[in-house]
DNA sequence: AGAAGGACATGATAAAGGTCATGTTAAAAT
DNA sequence: ATTTTAACATGACCTTTATCATGTCCTTCT
């Protein structure tokens, strides 16, 4: 943990403490602290106390809920811009835990501080509001898939959210598709899925043969994007 | 459709729009409709424009998805003080609709009042921003029962939900427990619980066979919570 | 009153998906 | 370099759950 630069000339275009005041900027900058997690590492776990609130300055965080016999699922997929966490009344405990997908850099500020910010920085609280907003609208839309979907369907979603989340690699495009921007386990793609190992592996080998990705390395390159999304197109999403 | 009834004595405690300052509650009054509709009604549907925010003064909205083949996922439940819809850019649609579950009267605030509303008044859109948050932790608790649980174990967590939600009837209680204070078919049991009609009437059926619950006439006595609660233990759930 | 439709109920059957067993490969640790 | 562990992979099997069929009861419409 250190003592974070200037939030001013942050690199972090999506970052929202930039809609406060410039006044205010300082004033979280001064109060806030920077803190680099190693992959694998917890940013807050579930049952720890909610002091503040954290925003992913740079990185890929994967905000889990563990079940039945460490049956672990995946809740929402968070990267640079994003928030993680909530403001939480005294004695208030996380529900849930986050957890670093790679190395990544998120800055903390503290209740005191981001409750004062809101009532002073209408726009900085309006934005957050809508943030939330957003990310309900979206977590409406995976609950449909989660409970009407056949696995298969869950797999090809799965990858269309990993997309919509990451992106594509700019160095990863070819005339064969693009590869994305995640390195992720056939175990957690299962925890987005609600499903098991197995089943993924083998939707994600016959998504292969039929030609729709390929297995890069450690990452998948999506073949034939429209024809996974036609795999989904009887629930008529919008990611 | 009307013109509304004062903001400053409406009967509704939990509505956000008392957190304005006294000259917006007005502002709010006089642009404001407060519309009726009957069981069965939509307040919106999925597809149409969003041009504004709806409070629910008094009732009980579900929030529907519906996907493949009619099969109508429930997403939310909702009822007086709560909000239904969200700020939205202009041309944008609802994904989902919300149906009135008994008779309800919804206030509608449109887009550019609100708006505004939120710049002026801090405090207003932090409420609103903590009800946001505080549904997306909801919702992501929801995540893992839909993923994770067994068909008997969703609907004991649909019995819990309708409690936590719609709470019990005041004159409902005896010493052989309380009653639901909702009215609401299996298949919209199952909507909640992303099954179907006759799992839902089965599991019923086995409450009712070990005591845990009673059908009383159109609604459902909840005997024995404790053990209801139990059902879903392993999960630690926090409703 | 009688017909019709909707909600509730239960059994039989089939398909989907979870679990277990086993094996291979690749990376990491000693 | 060798052992160990983690990730990936596939087949077999069994449980769970969805679907289909059928029937009753109650409410609502004509």
């Amino acid at each position: 943990m250190k003592k974070a630069g200037s939030c001013i000339d942050c690199f972090n275009p999506g970052c929202f403490i930039k809609y406060c005041s410039s006044k205010w900027i300082k004033e979280i900058e001064t109060h806030k602290t920077e803190v680099s997690y190693k992959k694998g590492q917890a940013v807050f776990a579930a049952g720890e106390f909610v002091n503040g609130l954290f925003f992913i300055k740079d990185g890929q965080v994967k905000v889990v809920s563990s079940g039945l016999n460490d049956k672990e699922q995946i809740v929402r997929l968070a990267t640079s811009g994003h928030i993680l966490g909530h403001r939480g009344s005294n004695g208030e405990t996380y529900p849930i835990s986050a957890v670093a997908m790679k190395d990544s850099v998120v800055c903390f500020v503290k209740n005191e501080t981001i409750s004062e910010a809101f009532l002073k920085n209408p726009e900085f609280t309006v934005k957050l509001m809508l943030f939330y907003s957003k990310e309900l609208r979206g977590i409406e839309a995976r609950i449909k898939y989660l409970s009407q979907m056949t696995v298969r369907e869950k797999v090809a979603f799965a990858l269309l959210y990993l997309k919509t989340i990451f992106g594509y690699q700019a160095q990863g495009t070819t005339n064969k598709g693009q590869l994305l921007n995640v390195q992720i386990s056939r175990t957690d793609i299962a925890g987005i899925c609600g499903t098991n190992e197995e089943q993924v592996i083998r939707n994600l080998s016959d998504f292969e043969q039929e030609k729709l990705i390929a297995k890069e390395g450690k990452k998948i390159r999506i073949v034939n994007e429209s024809t996974l999304y036609g795999i989904l197109k009887v629930y008529n999403l919008q990611l």
